[in-house]
DNA sequence: GCATTAACCACAG
DNA sequence: CTGTGGTTAATGC
């Protein structure tokens, strides 16, 4: 099976492994396809697999002490988890797919392997870890400093800009979800919305969005 | 004090 | 699951 060798959504860091890491792969990785809703992994269970979005979106979650909070929405193709299965016996986070995702759960100690015997595929992925850390820094100053308008533009933002690249699309996640994502309840992020559709500033029907001031939504992301 | 912001509650589609 | 109105607590002027 050539699975991994002709996979069309290959990693940055797969394509550094030689011939012989490939097959390799193909002999650890288990490609898994998820429908919307369904849990990819569990926080608190035990895990030992990296997990690999190929396509598909999926939010990444931690409980809180009080509610649920988003970490992130991921966009296959991508790793997901290296953190926690790394750092961590047991998942530290969840994952759950917001839509058909199609997944290859790859054995750590294959992907540990890789790290210490491919410099090239050990770089990308620190390169990966790295760019991440530090959207996480500016997603933390932001959601706590800026006011929940600000907070629900952004995310707004996000989704036309990095996931969809588009200024209409339908929300993948619901109102308590995107309060979840914004740090916001779901009665406030229902009310902000009204108002930015009230405004003009996008055009609203259930889970559709359509971004008409995409600079004034900027400006309020900006100002917070 | 008074205004503003945003969470919580309750109830209705 | 969503939207809305009333209430309430915290914060700022």
């Amino acid at each position: 099976m050539d699975i991994c060798k002709h996979c069309q959504s290959k990693s940055l860091a797969a394509n550094k492994l030689v011939e012989s890491e490939i097959e390799e792969l193909e002999h650890s990785c288990v490609s898994v396809d998820f429908l919307q809703g369904e849990i990819i992994f569990k926080q608190d269970a035990l895990s030992s697999n990296i997990i690999y979005i190929r396509t598909g979106l999926v939010k990444v979650h931690i409980k809180g002490p009080d509610r649920d909070q988003i970490l992130k929405i991921a966009k296959g193709p991508t790793y997901l988890g290296i953190p926690t299965t790394l750092g961590d016996k047991v998942n530290n986070y969840s994952a759950t797919s917001l839509t058909h995702v199609s997944v290859c759960f790859v054995d750590i100690r294959t992907f540990r392997h890789f790290i210490e015997n491919n410099s090239e595929f050990a770089y990308e992925i620190i390169l990966d870890l790295c760019k991440e850390e530090l959207s996480y820094y500016h997603r933390c100053v932001n959601q706590l400093q800026k006011h929940s308008a600000g907070r629900v533009a952004d995310a707004l933002l996000f989704f036309a800009d990095e996931i969809y690249l588009s200024k209409t699309f339908n929300l993948p996640l619901s109102r308590s979800e995107l309060g979840d994502l914004t740090g916001n309840s779901r009665e406030s992020v229902s009310r902000i919305l009204a108002e930015f559709n009230q405004q003009q500033i996008i055009q609203l029907k259930g889970r559709g969005i359509a971004i008409i001031n995409h600079s004034l939504l900027k400006e309020i992301g900006k100002k917070g």
